[in-house]
DNA sequence: CTGAAAGCGCTTACAG
DNA sequence: CTGAAAGCGCTTACAG
């Protein structure tokens, strides 16, 4: 195809190039030319070629094992947002299980493509396998809810350990005795809410009940709600979907919120501001997450220094589930 | 590198090409050999070379004009399951307007990466620029909410007419005179939800009252309701998220929902059924389109022939938000 | 079954 | 400022 522009404007095949790439003087007149035949032939470089001669590439991947829940998906926008900005064009490899076959596609993604680095949304402990298997041929950052020591890799974090300690404080401080959690499936993220739930507890000098296990979604909070213990007056949940269902599952059983019980989300989702009641809960700033992280690894590709990590802060948003537990009978 | 593992092997770099392609017979010593050194050296094939040689390469570009919303993540992890299980990797080009820069950006991402194939989310007037402006070099294929006649480029649907139609039919049959609409931004897929509530209110010589126009998300909702004139008994949203905050925003002004009004989501997204009320609303089924989608896409790529329109159906999910409206006062 | 050689579409020293 | 030539890492006829 260079060629074909060559041979239009009546030059030589460096010469085009050089008019393309842009960094070697060339005469105005035949850049002109060479100009007019790229458009006439509405030429586009050949990503491949470019890629195999530069040795370099301008696409980054991403490894996630969701693309659709809240905080991958955010995380994923902003990550996305900042390739672009800097002009790279992105993949993504989704790792749907620890099991070799996926593993070694993920991986793969990253050594035999010609990419310039590689981000992992570090959040479960199947982008962990992937993380750990990920030796460095490009640079690899990776992002994650919980400070973790001694990564191979460097990380962006959320700190989902203080956003968990703020709204166990935040209960404490109403006056409840007790305060449970719903987890979210395990992983780093999960770990850290769970790690600063505890450790309020423990600042307090207050019993550390049992941790009730649901999954992901409304539905598997309003069945862990059931087994939440009698008397209960405080429940904080490992996200905002889970708190819906919660509620729900109290509300079913004439348990006003908060009258009855305060409930606590986390991540402030779109829609906890306007349900009813509207939802206190620990906002995670995915999207910045996801800036942070790529900027780290634009630092790392474009200097070649390993970036250092990057920490967030979580913030407590209080509305209307949360209230002082009801008068003891 | 090919050259790293043909030395250690003690073969030609064809031999070795060969056992990795492994379209041509080798004998199994020879193979044997290959496979120990390419294990040894841990060789992966420089994709960037492949692609160049091969002229075809194994990537699909996804073109999308958000990755965060309901509708299009559901619809792109449904295409990228899709490629991931046909053994695809897929990259993703954001249009985040119709600007010339965002739409030369993602042309070229289809014209310049050496892909197999794209398929576009036609939900919006930006991606359906993007889509008008590709001109066939690989197989294109789109989806959207709406069939429309005379597309370019084959189309996998969704039914949202005949979901704004069922819906509209579920409120006038509980006896509701009229049924109002608040609008997610238009495009397509916005436009079909709207088209099937009209053309229900025509068909039953109702009044079509004026479209009260709100964002995708629960704040506009809420602010939208406040422009719903007075005396609604009914109200069909453009999306479950507009549905959250038209209920708040009717609750708080003591209006209970469905007692007072009667309000009607559309996507059925996980928090719907939990909410209280649980939402009576339209299941799109994103994922599938997606992976409809792709399933076009690929038998293109496999077959050269250009595949037939694919279209979904939407069902009607009646739960709690809905109900006969209240007895005149 | 296996090897030597050409070629995929570019970029970049190296000469002029 | 511009051109001829080598080379990026593979694959695939073409000979043997």
């Amino acid at each position: 195809m260079l060629a074909d522009v060559a041979e239009r404007a009546g030059v030589s095949l460096a010469t085009v190039s050089r008019v393309m790439t842009g960094r070697i003087p060339v005469s105005a007149r035949t850049r002109a030319r060479v100009e007019a035949a790229v458009a006439e032939l509405s030429y586009r470089p050949n990503a491949a070629a470019q890629a195999l001669v530069n040795g370099t590439s301008t696409v980054v991947s991403i490894i996630t094992k969701n693309t659709l829940r809240w905080g991958y998906a955010a995380t994923l926008q902003g990550i996305e947002e900042a390739a672009r900005a800097a002009g790279y064009a992105v993949m993504i490899a989704v790792v749907e299980s620890a099991g070799s076959v996926d593993l070694t596609r993920a991986v793969d993604s990253v050594a035999t493509r010609a990419i310039a680095g590689a981000v992992v949304i570090d959040f479960d402990e199947d982008s962990a396998a992937v993380l750990a298997a990920l030796h460095g041929s490009v640079p690899v950052v990776a992002c994650s809810g919980m400070v973790k020591q001694g990564q191979r890799h460097p990380h962006a974090y959320l700190d989902d350990v203080e956003g968990g300690f703020k709204a166990t404080r935040h209960l404490l401080s109403l006056g409840h005795e007790v305060v449970h959690y719903i987890a979210i499936p395990s992983g780093a993220e999960a770990g850290g809410r769970e790690r600063g739930w505890r450790r309020a507890l423990e600042e307090a000098r207050v019993p550390v009940p049992e941790v009730v296990q649901a999954d992901y979604d409304p539905l598997s909070g309003f069945e862990a709600a059931r087994r939440l213990p009698p008397g209960v007056t405080a429940v904080l949940c490992g996200n905002d979907e889970v708190a819906i269902g919660v509620v729900r599952a109290l509300n079913d059983r004439g348990i006003a919120v908060p009258g009855g019980v305060s409930v606590v989300g986390f991540d402030d989702q779109p829609f906890a501001a306007l349900w009813s009641p509207a939802l206190t809960t620990v906002r995670q700033d995915f999207r910045d997450l996801g800036h942070r992280t790529f900027a780290m690894l634009e630092q790392w590709i474009d200097t070649g220094v390993r970036p250092n990590d990057s920490v967030g802060t979580a913030s407590m948003i209080v509305r209307e589930s949360t209230a002082p537990p009801p008068a003891r009978g």
